[in-house]
DNA sequence: ATTTTCCTTTACGTAAACGTAAACCTTGAT
DNA sequence: ATCAAGGTTTACGTTTACGTAAAGGAAAAT
């Protein structure tokens, strides 16, 4: 059996396509050290492993992660391996926070989403109220 | 009946303390049209309603809201009374844009919370072998 | 062959959200 | 009276996350 695999890769535009980024966006996201792309000659090929990346430093981004903070947990999920107990309970320590700050999160989205809820209500029947108004103008006009 | 009611009223500094933010980030605020004290010669005074908007503004940065953006939520929902139709089909639009980035959230979130639940079950079966290690070591010794 | 089409690097520019410092009232406590 | 504690304005500085432009290489289409 072979053991070597063929990799699916990607070029930077793919990628920029799929997410909806810019590839200035993309190359930004290496130099800051959330992605390791190859290179053939100078061009970047992107493996499976910098797309899921790419995944999770955007979704990071909508849930109000930096991308340091993404970096952060990459590398610390990277090392966990190999890592001493140190490394690991600080990791541990991290990562409970992180819970903590969703479930925080979790809450913020619930009451937002009950008043934005309560605003369309509001909205929308002001809404009937200019319509019944405009209609009382019409009969009258 | 007296309808004129004495209302509660705060400090920069009462709220820089409740809400642990800067004086500089409440004055900033301001600038931003987003509160609206009253003055008392030249010191600010702060409403509830004041107080409410604070807590709203942050609890939106927390879920990635710009101060634009909550501005222009505010802004909408003040005038949502006399709103004209425009008005109220604009702000409808934008509120089901809002219920749409919340519902995303909420799946990021619950993605996320999985994961990093992960994360840790990794993070603590990696610190047993290497503690059990330790004790292999300690017997050897 | 030359014109698109992608890709590259380098580097300055920018918007948002404050930080920080200077320089100044005012008011209650010592 | 003076001094510390809190308030003010003005204004420049800083970080993050890219945008944007310049200047160019390589390959594929016309």
């Amino acid at each position: 059996m072979n053991t070597t695999t063929k990799i699916r890769t990607y070029s930077i535009s793919d990628l920029a396509k799929e997410f909806d980024v810019t590839t200035r966006t993309i190359r930004f996201y290496e130099q800051q050290g959330l992605l390791n792309p190859t290179r053939q000659g100078q061009t970047r090929i992107y493996s499976p492993k910098d797309r899921v990346r790419l995944m999770l430093t955007l979704r990071g981004k909508r849930l109000g992660f930096s991308l340091a903070e993404s970096k952060e947990l990459f590398d610390m999920y990277d090392s966990t391996t190999e890592g001493d107990e140190k490394q690991l309970l600080y990791m541990l320590n991290i990562l409970e926070k992180k819970q903590a700050d969703m479930r925080q999160q979790l809450r913020d989205i619930q009451r937002l989403q009950e008043e934005l809820n309560n605003a369309e209500d509001r909205c929308l029947e002001a809404l009937n109220k200019v319509r019944s108004g405009k209609r009382q103008k019409q009969k009258a006009g």
